[in-house]
DNA sequence: CCGTTATTTGGCGACTTCGCCAAATAATAG
DNA sequence: CTATTATTTGGCGAAGTCGCCAAATAACGG
C-alpha cells in the first residue's frame, strides 16, 4: 500500500476553502458582537447600528457579510430589516475561544516573566 | 433604570477583539487544514510542508499564526519542530461550520431558482 | 569547525479588508 | 408626488494578509 498522506488539494482544498469563508466571516470583533447580540433574538440595522458605534453604511457591510456565509438571516418588515441568527451553534464556538484565550493569557503571563 | 443596552466600547470591545483574534488565526484554508491534521496526532513542519504543498517558509508561518493565538503548542525535538493541538476543542467548530454550509448550499440552489 | 538538514525571519509586491462619505434605493406618511 | 426615515451600494485611501525568495538561525554528525 502506498503512502495515503492527505494533501491540500482538489476536494480537500475546495471543503478547506469553504470552511475558512465561513471562519473570515466570523473574524472581526464587530460581527462577533453582532452575533452575540441576535443570539438575544432578532435586531434592525438601526439597533445594532447604535450598539456598534459606527457609521449606518459600515455595519449594514457587516451584516451582509454574515448574510453572504450563511450565518445570519434578513428579513424586511416596513421601512427596517431586522436580523437573526440562522445557526444558532454558532455560539458554541464561543465557549471554546474563550478557553483559547484562558490558556493564552495563562501561558503568556508565564512565558514573559 | 436606564437603558442597559450595551454597547462595542471598553471591556466588551477589548474581549471581542480577543476573540477575533482566535478566529482569524483559522479564517485561512491552510490553517483549518494543519489543524484539522494535528487532530490526528503530532507533525513536523516538513510533513506539513509537504501536505499543504506550499513553500515551507509559508507553512511556518502559518503554524507561528496558530501558535501566537494560543491554538496550538510547538516542542523541538532535535533539528524538528513537532506542533500539536493545545486546545482540541477547536475541532467542536468544524461540525457547527459545516451545519452553516449545508444550510447555505441548500438556500443558494433556491435562491438560485 | 564545516557541512547538512530543519526551521524561522525579513522583506517585497499582489491582493484583500476596513471604515467613512456620498449617492442610490425602498417603504411609508401626508 | 414629496418628504422622511431606514438601508444598501459604490468608491476611495489606509491598513492588513499572503506567498515566495533569500538570508539567518539551530541542531547535529563527522
Amino acid at each position: 500500500m502506498m503512502s495515503v498522506k492527505r494533501k491540500l488539494t482538489g476536494q480537500t482544498k475546495a471543503h478547506m476553502e469553504a470552511r475558512a469563508g465561513v471562519m473570515k466571516a466570523l473574524a472581526h470583533p464587530s460581527r462577533l458582537f453582532i452575533v452575540d447580540e441576535l443570539s438575544h433574538g432578532e435586531r434592525c440595522v438601526c439597533e445594532l447600528t447604535e450598539m456598534v458605534g459606527a457609521d449606518i453604511s459600515t455595519v449594514s457591510k457587516h451584516l451582509s457579510v454574515l448574510k453572504r456565509a450563511g450565518i445570519v438571516l434578513d428579513d424586511k418588515r416596513g421601512v427596517q430589516v431586522f436580523y437573526r441568527l440562522r445557526v444558532p451553534c454558532i455560539l458554541n464556538f464561543f465557549g471554546c475561544v474563550e478557553a483559547v484565550l484562558e490558556e493564552s493569557n495563562r501561558c503568556d503571563v508565564e512565558e514573559v516573566s
